[in-house]
Formats: structure tokens, sequence, C-alpha cells
DNA sequence: TATTTTTGTGAGTGATTACTCACTTTTATG
DNA sequence: CATAAAAGTGAGTAATCACTCACAAAAATA
């Protein structure tokens, strides 16, 4: 792993742990093994690092996130394909996931990261709709807005208190709801 | 009003908007029209005075979540109840909300603002899985939680941007599910 | 009225922290 | 090999900020 590397997962794990305002640049440079000026010479700006950690969590989830493109699958199948897609993004990404809620809220992140979010969360948003659509619900854009919210609020819960949420029964339960 | 009042909804107004950490205190007598000392005089601390505030709309909402003991009520109209109450609170205390969510992550608030938020919620979801039994869903404690995380999610994404949300229709879409 | 308690002030302080910069080392390139 | 570019360092800096404290005014109490 390169410096560069290094720094972004340092970051990511303390930002996560502590949020990006009680994390000191110093800390990131100690926690990566760098020096502290290496920081700015590579991002910029502690703002800049953020972004490029946001960046990369979002990649990643755009990429696991693609529609098949593949018409034999029906659109009820597209919509549980989606709610799976989604706990295992939660399993697989807890740290990510918890950097990205607990930055959501803050003026900081009002950049290029937060549009980035924006894109996705809206991307995700539109593939939901035209699935319900398809599939005959009443009110498409709406159900599409409730199965969004559902999931962020249960990773929310889960992200909280990992051990003790039930988070394999609510994944059956949110399936067997919309299957 | 008195000063302690005037620091009390200046903070609250300011930790709303720009977070708790990004708000000097220095911003908050500013803006309530006193010195600064004067709020270390009364809260002791910054995290003194955040831990007041929350107090504050905890108490709120406590008080707005009695369940009747009224008999007279079947359980399914309980949980409608609820869900009614629920969305009642979060437009009329958009303000107090906003500063919950944005707090929430936190570690400042590792103190007793945040043993009693969680208690509030225990006591919620107690309720409606009561509720949710008594109605006879197989699963009430997940039927709870669930619940309990999609009013939760609408709030953070209608807080997010409360002049496009579509807050009434979501409202009646989850009325319906549960009437 | 005399005295104690509470409320209020604001200049000052020490600690923290994001960021700079002059400089060195390493890597890439002609 | 020579030179330029990129990566890396760490001491230093200016700004911010939570909090203190000696003191004053107001309010409560006797």
């Amino acid at each position: 792993m390169s410096n560069k590397e290094n720094i972004l997962s340092a970051a990511l794990e303390l930002f996560a742990e502590q949020g990006y305002d009680r994390t000191p640049t110093s800390q990131i440079a100690r926690k990566a093994g760098v020096s502290e000026g290496l920081i700015f010479r590579h991002f910029g700006n502690k703002a800049g690092l953020l972004e490029a950690i946001i960046r990369q969590g979002l990649a990643l989830i755009a990429e696991s996130m693609q529609p098949y493109d593949d018409a034999a699958i029906t659109p009820r199948e597209a919509i549980v394909q989606h709610i799976e897609r989604s706990f295992r993004l939660m399993r697989d990404h807890e740290t990510f996931w918890r950097l990205a809620h607990k930055v959501r809220f803050q003026a900081a992140v009002q950049d290029v990261a937060a549009v980035q979010m924006e894109q996705v969360n809206a991307f995700i948003v539109t593939n939901l709709t035209e699935n319900f659509e398809k599939a005959g619900y009443p009110q498409p854009q709406l159900e599409a807005l409730l199965l969004f919210a559902l999931i962020d609020a249960i990773t929310l819960h889960y992200l909280a208190d990992p051990s003790r949420y039930p988070l394999d029964a609510m994944q059956s339960l949110v399936r067997e709801r919309y299957g």
C-alpha cells in the first residue's frame, strides 16, 4: 500500500469512529505512519481528504448498484435484488457507512462529495420507481421513496449497535414484504 | 424570556444549523445578547448546554408520546395514532429534530442526553411491539423496529430538503399501510 | 437597610489545530 | 549520468476557541 492509500484508510477509520471535526490531521498522520505535511501535499486540505474518501466509497456503491440490463429479470425480482444488494453493502462496508452517516449532516460536505451522494441516491430512487411502476404499484414514486427510506433507517439503526441489531431478521422481513 | 432561555433557544438554532462542533460559544452569546461567560455560569460547559437543549426536546417528545390508558382504543388504532403523532412532532419541532439528527452520531453526546434518548426510543418500540402483538402480527418486535425505523428515516429525508419532500403523501402511504 | 446570593461581564489564557514552507530524499525522464 | 519532478519531512505559525476569574450589578433575604 502506498502512503496515499495509508492516509485514506487511516482517515476513513478515524473519521468513522470520531467524526470529521473531532479528528485532527496530526492523528491521521500518526496512524498512517507519515508526516502531517504529506496529507496536505496529496489532498490540499482536510476537506479534500474527506472528499477523496467519500468519492472512493461512492464509486464502490455505484458499481455494486448497477442494474442488470438483462431483460429476463422481472421488476419484482429487481426490487428484491436491490434489497439484497443493499444489505450486502451494509455488511461489507460498515466503516464507510458509519463515516457517511456521521458526515451526512455536516456543513463541511456541501461540496462535490455531497452532490455526488445526491446523484447516487437519485439514481437509486429513479431505478426503484421504474420497477415499482412496472410491477403495477399505484404510487411507484412514493413506494420507491419509502423503500429507500426504510433501508436507510435500518442501516442507521444497525450501525448504532451492530452486535445487538437483528439485521438478518429485518432483511427477511423486508424481503418478504416485497417478494 | 430570561437570559437562560435566550441562550437555550439561540444555541438550539445555531446547533441545528451549523452543528455542535462548528458553533463557537462566542456566537451563541452574541445571538442570545449576553456575555460569553454567562453560558458557563448557567451550563458549566458547552456540552452541558447541549444536554440541556436535548433534555428539553426529549421532554416534549415523551409528553406527546404518552399512550392512552384508554382501553377503548384498538391496537390498530393505537399504531395509526403513533404514526400521526410522529408526523405531527416532525412538523412542529423541525429545528429540534435537525439538531437531534446532527448530534446523533457525535461522540460528544455520550452522556446523560444520549442515555435519555435511548430510553425514549426503547419506550416507543416497546409500546409499538405490544400493539403489534395485540393486533396479531406474527413478529411484533420486528414490526415495531421496522415502523420505528421507517418514521425515523422519513424524518431524516424530510429534514434534508423540507420544501421538496412529499411529506403529506408519505404520511398517507404509511397510514394506509398500517390502518 | 444591611447582607448574602444570584446573575452578569469581558478581558485574558492555554491548548489545540489546520496549514505553510524551506528543505531533503526518492523516483522518473532525457 | 544529469536533471527535473514528485514524494516526503517537521518545525513553525496564526487563528480559533472553550473556559477562567476578578469584579460589578441586581435580586433575594434577613
